[in-house]
DNA sequence: ATCTATTCCGTACGGCGTACCAAAAAGTTA
DNA sequence: TAACTTTTTGGTACGCCGTACGGAATAGAT
C-alpha cells in the first residue's frame, strides 16, 4: 500500500492540484511562487543563505512575514524551490562532438553555476527533491555520456564524479574568500601577520612538506587572475582517467 | 605593518599565552578545553550540527550556558576547534610502498573520517583555521605524494582532488540517508509511492535517459551492502588519471 | 446580500547566540 | 586573618530566527 504522494512535488513542478482552470474563490495572490523564489535567489546570491530570512524576504516583496506561507509551506521547501529554479533557469548549451569536451562542458556549466549561486553549496542537510530543473539538468548531463560504452550506473557515477569535483573546487575557493572577508586580510597579508605567532605557537613541531607546499600553493592561488585555472589540473586528470577507462572498455568489447 | 595576530591560533594550538607556569589567580576552571570540544563532537556525531547548541552543550557538561564562553570565544570558534580536534584524534597509518595505494589510503582515511563525523560536511561558511590537527593531516597527505615527480602546486592539487572527491561522495550518501530519515521511506518505497504522482505532475515532459539511468542507479545503491563501493569507480578513475600524468611526466624528464 | 474560500498580516511562542553583570571562588598581599 | 585582585560562574535579557494561530480583508458563488 503506497503512502500519500509528497505534496511538495506539486509545488516543484508548479502543478496546480485539481482545479482545472477558471476563477477560484477567495482573495487573489498578489505575486506568483516564481516571484517569491526569484527574490529569494537574489537575496541569497548577495548575502548567502544566512542572510535570507523569511521576514526579510517578505519585506523585500512588500508582504507581511506570514503571508509568505501561503506561497511556500516553510523555509526548507523554499530552499528546495530555489535550488530547482536556479538549475532550471540556466540554459544548457548543445553538447560538442568530442567526448572529452562534453565532460569538460558538464563540469564548466556546474562551475559557472556555483560561482553565480554560491549558496547552493551551503545547502547540506536538505532533501534531494526531484524537480523540473534538476531533471532537465540530469538529462542534459547524461546526454553527454550516452552511447559511449558506459553502462547506466557508470553514467550516473561519471556525472557524480564530474559535478562533485567541481563542487569541492568551488567550496575551497569560497572558503578562501570567506577567510579574506572575515579577517579583512588577503591570504598573503594573513600569513605575514601571523608568521611570528605561528612560530611561537607551533613550538617545535615541524611541517617540512606542509610549509613548503602550502606556501607555494598559496602564492599560486594568490596570483591566479582567472580562478577557473584552479580547476584545470583536477579536471584534466579526471577526464583522462575516464577516457582511458572508456577506451579500454571499447577495446575489450571489440 | 602587520596586524595583530589571530587570537584563535593560541586556542587551536592550546598555547597558554604569556603565563609560563605556576598557579594563577582566580577561580579554577572545572573542565579543560578538550573536555568541552570532545563533548561537542559527541553531540554533533549523534545529532548533527543543528542539534548542537551552546545551551545544550553547557547543560551536558554541567555548566551554565554562559560559562562556556570562558572556554571558547563563541560558537564558530568552537566549531573550528572541533574540526581540528577531529582531524587530530585519528591516528594516521603508515604510507604503503605503492603510489596508487598511497593515493587510495589518503582517500580512505578521509572517507572513514567523514562517516564518523558527518557534521564535518555541514560546516561550510567557516574559516579554514590552521591548527595542529589540520597541519598533521596535510603533512601526512603530502608525505604520500612526495618525491613522485609532482611539483608543489600539483601535490596540493592532488590532495585537494582526492579529498574533495571523497567529500562529494559522502555528501551524496548523506543526502540519501537524510531523505530516508525525513520521509520515513526507503528510496525504493518513495519512488513507488510517488510514481503515479510524478507521472501526473511531469505532464508530458519526458526524461528518457534520466528515467532509465536513475532507476538503475537507484537499484544499485539500494542493493549495495557496503557503501564504500560507491566510491570505487570514481576513485579508480582519479588514480588512473593521476598515475598516467605522473608517468608521462617522468618519461618526459628522462 | 449572504456565504464561503482564500489571502493577508499582527501577535506570540519557543529557541538560538551571546552581551552584560553580580555573585562565588581562588590566589596575593597586608 | 583580612582585604584586595583576578577569574569563573550563571541568571537575566536582547534581538534575531522559523512559524503556529486567529482575525480582518477580499474575492467568487449563491
Amino acid at each position: 500500500m503506497p503512502n500519500q504522494p509528497d505534496p511538495v512535488l506539486r509545488l516543484l513542478w508548479r502543478h496546480d492540484a485539481g482545479e482545472p482552470e477558471g476563477p477560484r474563490r477567495g482573495r487573489k495572490q498578489r505575486l506568483t511562487v516564481d516571484d517569491v523564489v526569484d527574490a529569494a535567489i537574489r537575496i541569497a546570491d548577495r548575502d548567502g543563505l544566512a542572510g535570507l530570512s523569511m521576514r526579510l524576504l517578505a519585506t523585500d516583496l512588500g508582504l507581511g512575514a506570514m503571508s509568505l506561507y501561503t506561497y511556500v509551506p516553510g523555509r526548507d521547501e523554499l530552499l528546495a524551490l530555489m535550488v530547482d529554479r536556479a538549475l532550471g533557469r540556466r540554459e544548457l548549451p548543445a553538447m560538442p562532438d568530442d567526448l572529452p569536451d562534453r565532460m569538460a562542458l558538464i563540469a564548466r556549466v556546474q562551475y559557472e553555476e556555483l560561482q553565480e549561486h554560491p549558496w547552493l553549496l551551503e545547502i547540506s542537510g536538505l532533501r534531494a527533491w526531484v524537480g523540473p530543473g534538476a531533471s532537465d539538468r540530469y538529462e542534459w548531463q547524461l546526454s553527454g555520456l550516452e552511447g559511449v560504452g558506459l553502462d547506466d550506473i557508470e553514467m550516473d557515477q561519471t556525472v557524480a564524479l564530474l559535478s562533485g569535483f567541481v563542487g569541492s573546487v568551488v567550496q575551497a575557493q569560497q572558503r578562501i574568500r570567506q577567510d579574506e572577508r572575515t579577517s579583512g586580510l588577503t591570504q598573503a597579508e594573513w600569513w605575514a601577520a601571523n608568521a611570528d605567532e605561528l612560530d611561537v605557537v607551533m613550538a617545535g613541531r615541524a611541517y617540512p612538506l606542509a610549509g613548503r607546499v602550502g606556501a607555494a600553493a598559496g602564492e599560486a592561488y594568490q596570483a591566479a587572475t582567472d580562478p577557473a585555472r584552479e580547476m584545470e589540473f583536477g579536471l584534466a586528470r579526471i577526464i583522462d582517467g575516464l577516457m582511458s577507462y572508456i577506451e579500454d572498455k571499447q577495446a575489450a568489447e571489440r
